[in-house]
DNA sequence: GTGAAAGCGCTAACAA
DNA sequence: TTGTTAGCGCTTTCAC
């Protein structure tokens, strides 16, 4: 490995002289500059950053972390994060924990990364290992969505990114009552116990827009509580089993969407002349899907590039924020009129 | 932060002796190992890794390259490759590069990664690239398919993790013909002059099968040469248009199958009935797809796996391997009897 | 068995 | 304007 002193042997000058055209630090003359840049190049010189991390005791690297990558959804996240670290000069780290894994905590903090996007609401951190993070000066910001927001409360300097549902909901609604549907159901996958701002919303909007409603129009999933294509298309199938009458679906998201719609051909019916179905986050393969799926978009690319700007933001400036994301209804050709 | 001295201090030792303790380097007596061991717990103390690294001349990172994560191919090839990595101490650093971005390249050295894994087949890495990461110690495992690996002219030190279509194409064309096709398109999204096994191999068969064969049956694509479902969509669109008759097509991958299909069934044609469609990676939503897509399989998770592996190997005792890895034709709805 | 000390490659304060 | 030097936190050799 060429080194620092290499160069400055060869240039015949200081170690330190060379860092400071390295970094462009201080003013250095330049003869010797061009003398040293001379050196860089025939040595082929890479500076050593993990030498320049311990010094500086700052790593320009960041975790994300994420339930799974073959995901697409999250898949967009990471991808929005890694360019605009790319683009300042940091390095993305992966953390696809399996299960209750906490190792991450401790690799985030031992390897003095700057900071970590949490990217699934669904992990559950406890106070300790929050707090520990944190001693450790390791910035983190949450992905949340702002029926979760409130909770944060403020024991922790960290930013967040919050996606706001609730009137691309109110619009679905809108939209599912004018084609006269009365009876619509929330394809959860979650428990029955679980909270989710999507779910609270569903209720709310049941309950002002005077819509019908029975406890089994909340779908609920199986243990481990994944909501993959699968789980929505098992799930699916077997609330049809049951004969609970409804005429559309709302989905958790556009996996369990696009399950759904197969479980729905499956059983005789079609989408969306018998049941209407609506997906949420717009991953790219919705708009492929058969027939083209009605979702709520939510900007992933921009979540993940937003939330790599707030850490940057915190690791830079020491500034605590939370921006709000906006989602928006895409109707397409998974819904329509009410079946009488 | 909490460094190996204050252990010492409050262990009433040496850091050294915290040292030996921690990494179990040495024999260290009972008594004062319980002293440190407290000392560790109650100041919370984690090695600072970077100082390790520096010491030890080893980083235990390795990177990925991936053209884009939003794709769930490689969102699934990283999330195994992540596993393996984990449960080995290492951790993989993300890099997803727009358009010819070699920063990666100084970024990978400059941090002094241990490897790499090129999981694109698509980059295009100059002779001085790739010698200088060896030179500067990084192991890397390229991904390839078979039909290249005779490419591999050996004047680099890099695994490869190779990818056989050539025994799931040819079933392929056994399965087709026995249906009665004999007019079968190849989806590229590729320009003419790329070459790949997968075209190689549909050429081959072509011929040894005997079947129809006209310059326009290899569908190209449009710069810059993505293969996405839209991809997909506007290059069938654009070969139906032309009116050149076939009664099958092999897609390069799930994704332009999927796009083919949307268009197909935007000509008003139906899928298998009027034109059987063949995928090619058996992405997680193929099988969800409508009809379910007829696709090749390949074991993405296992690719991932298998680089890492090769990657400690490399790593760890300067092993250079090729592991192929099998794909296998996978029977669904998307294909059937020709059309008369 | 335990500890002192040199060194990993770099930064940055200070001296020249 | 340039160079010297003392760290950054850890590993590891070599005395004790």
């Amino acid at each position: 490995m060429t080194t620092r002193q290499d160069v400055a042997d060869k240039a015949g000058v200081s170690p330190a002289t060379v860092s400071h055209v390295v970094n462009s630090t201080k003013y250095v003359s330049p003869e010797l500059k061009v003398k040293i840049e001379r050196a860089i190049e025939e040595l082929n010189y890479i500076p050593n950053k993990t030498a320049r991390n311990l010094a500086m005791n700052k790593t320009e690297q960041v975790g994300i972390l994420v339930p799974s990558l073959s995901n697409p959804y999250f898949g967009a996240i990471a991808e929005g994060m890694e360019q605009v670290a790319r683009q300042n000069g940091y390095i993305v780290s992966l953390f696809a924990p399996e299960g209750s894994d906490y190792q991450y905590i401790s690799t985030i903090i031992e390897r003095q990364m700057d900071g970590v996007f949490l990217a699934n609401t669904g992990f559950q951190f406890s106070e300790n290992q929050l707090k520990h993070m944190e001693r450790s000066g390791v910035s983190f910001v949450a992905g949340l969505d702002i029926g979760f927001s409130g909770k944060n409360n403020n024991s922790f300097k960290n930013s967040i990114v919050s996606l706001d549902y609730d009137p691309s909901i109110r619009n679905m609604f809108k939209y599912l009552t004018e084609l006269g549907h009365r009876r619509i159901a929330f394809l959860s996958g979650m428990p029955v116990a679980y909270s989710d701002s999507r779910k609270q919303s569903y209720l709310d909007y049941i309950g002002k827009f005077g819509l019908d409603f029975e406890e089994e129009f909340i779908i609920t999933g199986n243990y481990p509580f994944s909501t993959s294509a699968k789980d929505g298309y098992r799930d699916m199938k077997k609330f049809l089993s049951t004969g609970t009458d409804v005429t559309a679906v709302f989905a958790i998201n556009d996996l369990m969407a696009i399950g759904a719609m197969k479980a729905i051909r499956g059983a005789g019916l079609k989408v969306p002349e018998d049941i209407s179905i609506v997906g949420c986050d717009n991953i790219f393969l919705s708009e492929a899907a058969d027939p083209p799926l009605t979702t709520i978009d939510v900007p992933k690319e921009e979540l993940g590039r937003k939330a790599m700007e707030l850490l940057l933001r915190m690791i830079n400036n020491n500034e605590i924020n939370e921006i709000p994301l906006e989602t928006e209804l895409i109707i397409r050709d998974s819904t329509s009129f009410a079946k009488k």
